[in-house]
DNA sequence: GATGAATGAGGCTTCATTCAT
DNA sequence: CATGAATGAAGCCTCATTCAT
């Protein structure tokens, strides 16, 4: 292990590990954690920025060596907690799609699930998803895209599952991404309003779910009439 | 003037200014300008942290102690340019909107006025507002909290009226504001993804700009029949 | 008038000043004591580095580069309040002990008039010449001093009147001067502690000064018995 | 450690420590105390405010980094050397006033230990706490008063035993502090006036001191007869 | 004489990162 | 592996002073 590769997860090797070892993979897959919690509260709460690297070991009661002996730098920090986060919002609406037979169903389950199972529940993840991500620099960027990309490729598909049963047409070869940027688009900004920026929403969210996927819905159904 | 305040724009005081008066306030509004375009193009291109005051000042081709005269702090600069932005853009889609007469096209055509008009012309003022303004400070989030509730609003009241006009209802009291913050979604994120992330696509955006707002379209009017 | 020696004092010539002239030295001198009285004020109470020339010349509504016409520098400005003060002390202190015969009294009423007359009227003027000109800058120091100086040298001119009149001597050359800057170190701070420190203690003051004074006498007497 | 606090001192746990730790412990104190030094002799010879930062991480051999992680910040640096010198200060008196009886004789080799045992040996902290900590700032003044305090309140208390020893009263309630105050300030002058201003004084400040002493002496006298 | 915009050196402070123990 | 003291570059900002108008 170099100096500058940083362990960030625990290694899978082939050969079985001795008990002590795998005592020692344990204890160090839970010291990752608890960094890894620590920064996504701090970052969350004080922004990327305003939180140090003293902050994030403070709270995870670890010295900051040892932060960086967890993750290379603080960007690094910032990258995994995204990743994390896109996988796991890729799994979750992804559950979704897979289950859908190509009808709009799977879309508006798939907006329900984003509501209900991630902003709700994870208010902290959609801060540094939406907000702390944005503007921060270069590499952060760059991994923002690519999970954007990923989960609009994600619901692109699904419309053209969908335009393919329905066996219909969108107006042109763009028309499904331009649907899934703009599904994305709408639903970042619908939790970013009523969650981050009016934090006691939560109740509503549902409710507000439930319009934002009648007017997809009709967007969609729209696009495939032209 | 006090310590805190930053001269910023010209006072227009009541009192006729001599000629010689005169020219010191336009010669400081372009310095004000010149500092305010340094400051638009270098937080757009390398972004507000990564930009120091320093490298505003040499753009602008004035001293550090110059930038400090005409804007209180560092983000009081980011503030200033957000809400120039945002004035601007309220203008832009403002004009559309009363011109327009109830039905769609008043939406249809800020849409089109977003995208041909700001978009692509300010490219830079478009990664100000919806990169580099997320995620940056307190100060920073309220104002641009402020800004897209503003937009919001003016939409909604659109749609508002839009309703009335059809002598229809949309399903709740929160529809419209749902619609106005989805809408405002779709458009941050298209702009995004096809202007700030391929940087190419300038040429597109017009197309692109219609399939979005047949989707929209299609959104609305599936709402109002629910 | 050089760049370099700014006004100061209105020049007293000799030829006779024309009506407008006369009027303008009357401007300027007006002027001058408007800014002087704005830095005593601000430097008692903000202290001498809080204030800003800005601030100082915000105060007396006047511009920045009035306030250079009128004195060198920032430190010059503090120079001539201390001098001023010192001149004002020195007058006030002065005109008792002259009108002293060589018996205590003198002391006693000069110590009454410092109180009464300096300290409660003028208590910008004691922050300034006892707390804000104190470790300030060498030339501060060095005026301070001299000023420090010459009211030593008064109240031991006094002391050795008095023990001449009373036909006694002090045990060493250096006793009256010892004493002298004692009476100084104890009137200074007494003002410092009952006046900077507990600002409502005004009332108190004579009858303070009363004890100071009877300590004094004591003193005095028990060092001219030696 | 939380991001304001700074070491400043090694903390006393109860757990023993190791011998590594202990070493470290030790090589901290060593660090700090050379800072404080370096801070010492800089503010003293060249004040407070001309001294920078910068200066004091030289003098001390180490990094300006360092320096902040002993001290949160330069105000910090001067109110630690304030407090220091009030603690050795009164320290030093305090032994003096315990071993008196009640008689004159404690007050009078207060004195002398003030003279012989702080002014001389230690002109940096007369500098500094006579002369430096005054007119700095709010929270610099603030410890500074404290400090003046607990001193004449140690001096009054000693004045009131003596009284009572004495079986005699002081004209007022307020007399005794007063004559604290007075003393406090006698000595002040005397050691700014032959220490700082003359320095080449040092020589005579016992004899000195004498004459204070007898001043003093007097002083009290003639108040307990009133 | 008065103005006030402009200057820029200089100071304080932060904090990501390293590395010896 | 963990620690945490040390580093020092880098950034923000202030403000005394100047000078063209």
């Amino acid at each position: 292990m170099t100096k500058k590769a940083a362990v960030r997860k625990p290694q899978y090797t082939d050969k079985p590990l001795s008990k002590s070892a795998l005592r020692r993979q344990r204890e160090r897959e839970k010291r990752y954690q608890t960094i890894f919690k620590a920064a996504e509260k701090l970052f969350a709460r004080q922004g990327f920025h305003k939180t140090s690297m003293e902050q994030v070991a403070d709270r995870a009661a670890v010295s900051v060596g040892t932060v960086y002996f967890y993750f290379k730098n603080k960007e690094d920090l910032l990258v995994h907690l995204i990743d994390a986060i896109g996988y796991q919002l890729r799994n979750l609406l992804g559950k979704e799609f897979t289950r859908s037979d190509g009808s709009l169903d799977g879309l508006a389950r798939a907006g329900q699930v984003f509501f209900d199972e991630f902003c709700t529940k994870h208010p902290e993840r959609l801060a540094i998803f939406f907000r702390e991500s944005a503007g921060q620099s270069e590499a952060v960027e760059v991994h923002r895209k690519k999970l954007f990309n990923k989960i609009i490729t994600d619901v692109e598909a699904a419309l053209i599952k969908l335009q393919q049963t329905a066996g219909r047409r969108f107006p042109s070869r763009l028309s499904a991404e331009i649907m899934a940027v703009s599904i994305m688009g709408m639903y970042e900004r619908i939790a970013y309003h009523y969650l981050i920026w009016q934090d006691n929403r939560a109740a509503d969210i549902s409710a507000i779910g439930q319009d934002a996927v009648t007017f997809i819905v009709g967007g969609v159904k729209n696009l495939m009439k032209a």
